[in-house]
Formats: structure tokens, sequence, C-alpha cells
DNA sequence: CCTGTCTGCTTGTCTGACAAGCTGATGACA
DNA sequence: TGTCATCAGCTTGTCAGACAAGCAGACAGG
């Protein structure tokens, strides 16, 4: 009896227009590019103030999705690196439980991309991955410079995957664990960090012979053993840090 | 000598603020459940409007890191699942969501969710699980009624996973793609349509065994093979309206 | 053809106002 | 003394109006 009464939606005004706006962007009917109507057009339509439309506008602009110029008007974003670029910066607010649940969600989609780049890579995507792996091999004394090439080998490897979805999903888990897999390679003592990456660069050279050869299983367990064997490391150092 | 010159950052104001906010949050200075001083307080202390500071304030309540309750405050947010939730939503908003690439991505989730659902479901979820099945079984003639259930059934799963990242992702690939099921199971004969549905059922019995068992490789197959075979018939589908 | 100016649109910001909701204090009543 | 209604003072939510600043196209003058 108690349960079945709704959370009584009181919901604001400018998350319902958020919520529209959104709405309209997924279905297709607003383009990466395309013009927002004005703040005032929206105001009549909507019959609200122009303080809850401009919130809403303002915080789709702070996440990347639209763009808006004074003077111009409201874009919806063109490209999505404007996106993930707000988003990783927040991406060391998260927890625990959070980290964890991101390492499991990572491991599948790596496994998963490693499995389709390996079916449908082009020579063009092969070249670029292996270009990130002779980039770690030649700087594994620099963590900064290593962990960029390790992304851009990831994100190469998403490319080739052909799936735009995997491609971005992959590229959001990723950036999120960025900071915490950069405070993991940072905290030891060197030699131990740069053992680490040796043997990372070695993981990779086993994943890109695989995929050259075009066996997608075998990709696919080599990136899975990959993932497990560096998110043990991080695991280590999260339970570490708990202390 | 024209590259010397910058690109003239003229940031917003409310833009600075967020940036500013975010930084406490970030440097622990504001904790989860913190309490954020009041909009009016802020004006005074930054020296802006009230209207900026709202906006800046709106902005971190819409992506859920900050949480505003009418009368009572705006609070720091106190789990970070609902950021992470808008981020993933958002960051697909601008992805052009090509069918098969989400059928690719679905038939991924799904099957590592069902694995982890049988290794960590309590009975409540099976519980869930088994109701969901038992609408749909209720209601094969029924098309809109059983494609909820069919929802609820996945949903379920993704709930019984844990992980909660999962269980967004999995709610946004089915929403995304919902639409295309729901013109896919109603255009047909109807007598075709209830065909399918039982056979659906039948699959989806399967899983739940295999989940009771505890089995989670067995839970991964059945489920593969689920939507393998459900969205052959959604593949079809498509095939036919190309034309 | 170039160039300044003007006009009308857009977003950015501020102010003042009111409604609605929470909280704690006050005070009346049993 | 204990309970409860009421009220004042805070909060956020929303609106309306105002002005500055910036962009773009029209248009006239060189």
């Amino acid at each position: 009896m108690l349960a079945d009464f709704k959370p009584a939606a009181r919901t604001s005004l400018s998350d319902a227009i958020v919520d529209q706006l959104t709405g309209l962007i997924a279905r297709g009917v607003l383009k990466p590019g395309d013009r927002v109507p004005s703040e005032k057009q929206l105001c009549r339509q909507l019959g609200v103030g122009r303080t809850s439309v401009r919130e809403a506008l303002r915080s789709l602009s702070v996440v990347g999705i639209l763009e808006s110029h004074a003077g111009d008007g409201t874009f919806v974003s063109g490209d999505r690196r404007r996106y993930l670029e707000k988003a990783f910066q927040w991406g060391l607010l998260l927890d625990r439980k959070v980290v964890e649940d991101l390492i499991e969600t990572r491991l599948m989609l790596e496994s998963q991309t490693a499995f389709l780049a390996a079916r449908y890579a082009s020579s063009a995507d092969l070249a670029a991955i292996e270009r990130s792996i002779e980039g770690m091999a030649a700087s594994t004394a620099d963590p900064e410079r290593f962990l960029e090439f390790d992304l851009s080998f990831h994100l190469a490897i998403a490319e080739a995957s052909q799936n735009s979805i995997l491609h971005n999903l992959l590229g959001m888990t990723r950036g999120y664990l960025q900071e915490w897999i950069q405070q993991a390679l940072k905290a030891p003592r060197p030699e131990q960090s740069r053992r680490r990456a040796e043997l990372s660069v070695a993981e990779h050279r086993k994943i890109l012979r695989a995929m050259k050869r075009g066996q997608a299983e075998a990709a696919r367990r080599a990136m899975t053993e990959h993932i497990l064997s560096s998110s043990a490391a991080l695991r280590k150092h999260l339970a570490r840090r708990r202390k």
C-alpha cells in the first residue's frame, strides 16, 4: 500500500527542458552542428521564463553537449571531444565501488573490441596500433608519455572494431580510470614501475600478433589477460590507498 | 607570428564558478553530503549576480554532482553513481546510433550481465526475474505488455549483476533499440508474432534456470543465444523495411 | 571593390520580485 | 509540563525587465 505512492516527481522545470533537449538530440531531430532555437523562442514555445530555458541550455553547455556563442546562437556541439574533455576532468570525483565497476566494465569492453578489431582491422588500423606500441616501448621510463601511448593503443583498437558505440563507451571508461591509473603507475618505486611497463608492452605485442593473424578469439583472450594483469596492479594500489 | 595569438579565452562567469566548485570538491574541501553556501552568500563572496551562481549550481545538479532541495539548501551529492550514469548517457548522445552497432553492443552487455547475475543474484533478484517471465507468458497476445515485461526481465538481471555501470549501459542501449523492437514485433502477422513470443519465453526460462543453479557460464551462453535469435528477427525486419 | 556604419538579432549578466518549501522558535492550550 | 499550531526567517524555484556585448547582413559612401 505504502509502496504504491509515486516518488512525487517534483522535477524542476529546467530538468524537464534538459530532458526534452537531450531527447531531441538522441532521436536525431537535432544533429551536431545544428542551431538550437533562440532562448526567447524557446520561452514562448515552452511557456516558461527565460531563466529556466537558460539554466537548461547552460547545463548542457557546461558538459560540452551544446555550444553557445554570444550574438550568434546556441549549437549542438560538433565533436564529442569537447564533451569528453569535460567529463574526464571530473573523473576523479568517483568513489571506490564505482571504480571497481568501471574496471569490470572495461574488461568486457576491451575484450570484445579486441575480438572485433581482429576481424575488421584494416592494415592502416594495424599500423596505427603498432605505432602506439613502439611509442610505449620507447618511453618506459616516462610514465606520462607511456600512458599516453597506452591510451592511444586502446583507442586505436576500438577504432578498428568499426563499432562507434563501443569505441565511445571504451573511451569514456578508460578516460575515467585514467586518473587512477596515473596514480598507480607513479606511486611505487621507479624500477618497479618500469618492470610493469615492460611487461605491459609485451602483453600489447601479443595482442597485436593475434590481430595481425586475424585470430579473433586469441586476441580476445590476450586482451582479457592484459586487462586482468594491469588492473590487478591498479586494485592493489587502491587497496593500499584505502588504509 | 599569427600563431602567437591566444584564443582570447572569453570564458563565461558561470563556467569559472563551475571550475571553482569542482576544484573544491576534487581537493576534498567539499566532501559528499556537505552543504554548499547558499546562493546569496556565494553572490556576495564572488561578487557576481545570482543568475551566474544559479547557472553554475544548476549545471552541476543536472550532471548529478550537486543536489538542490528547495527551502533547504544545495549539497554535494552522496553517491557518484548518478554522475556516471548521466555522463555515459550523454556521451552517446552525439553519436550516430547505427542499429547494427547497437545490437552488437547489446549482445555483449547482456551476455556479461547474465554471467555476473548468475554469480551474485540474491533470491529476491531471482524472484523478480521470475515474475517478469510469468508476466511475459501471460501476455503473448499483447505485444505492448509483452515488451514491457521483456524489458523488466532484462533490467532485473542487470540489477542482479550488482554493477551499476553495466546496469545503466544496458538500459541505454535497450532504450535506443526499443523503438525498432516494437515495430518488429508488431509488424508481422499476429500468429507469427505469437510464435516468436512463445519461443522467447522459453529462452528466458532457460536463462533463469542457469542462474538459479548458479552456472554463470551457462547463463551467459543462454543469453547469447537468446539475443542472437531475437535480434535475427529484428535484423530480418530491418532488411525488409529497407526495400 | 573596399570600408565604415547602422540595425536587428543573439547570448551574458544583473536586479528585483514573488511563490513554495524547510526549520526552528514562540507561544497557546491541555 | 508536554503537545501542537503558527509564524518568522531562511532556502531554492521561477518570472519579468533591463542593459551590455557581440555577431551578421544591409547599405551607403569612398
